[in-house]
DNA sequence: GCCAACGTTGGC
DNA sequence: GCCAACGTTGGC
């Protein structure tokens, strides 16, 4: 069980779009950079992750989960690009902020702010429940 | 809307 | 295989 975080800026892909696709999952697909496919060749399904709101509100709003073995990207022919698709699994009750996760000595390490354009990325288990914490959850994810 | 950071492409 | 040019991402 490993742990990430996937970035979507709300204009193209929000989490209310994300939610209202339920248990059916949607494929996590256009992403065109080497790095973030290879951490979605990792994933298996049940992992979590947490879903960021780029660009327009800059916090993590929700939880998901892989729900899909790694696939070709639906949205182009060219084989080198692959997705696995998510769904929704809760929101995220006090959205935590990129300011926030700045502002936590703790959090000084996590990718969202080592590697900012980074769009599919891992999450450390001590950085995900403090996360979750910080979004007011009662227990992890 | 600007611009810095950074990944990719393509000429040599 | 280097590196300049270019495109994209994403914070501000």
């Amino acid at each position: 069980m490993q742990y990430w975080l996937i970035k979507s800026e709300p204009d193209k892909w929000s989490w209310e779009q994300q939610k209202a696709k339920g248990e059916e999952g949607e494929p996590w697909d256009g992403i065109r950079n080497y790095q973030a496919r290879n951490n979605m060749r990792a994933m298996e399904i049940g992992d979590k992750a947490f879903f960021y709101h780029s660009n327009i509100g800059k916090e993590v709003v929700g939880v998901v989960e892989v729900c899909s073995e790694i696939h070709p990207d639906p949205k182009t022919d060219d084989p080198r690009w692959e997705c696995v698709d998510f769904k929704a699994v809760c929101d995220i009750p006090k959205p935590v902020t990129l300011a926030d996760v700045k502002a936590e000595p703790r959090l000084a390490d996590m990718s969202l702010v080592t590697s900012m354009r980074l769009s599919v990325q891992p999450v450390k288990e001590d950085e995900w429940n403090l996360v979750c914490e910080m979004g007011g959850l009662d227990k992890p994810a």
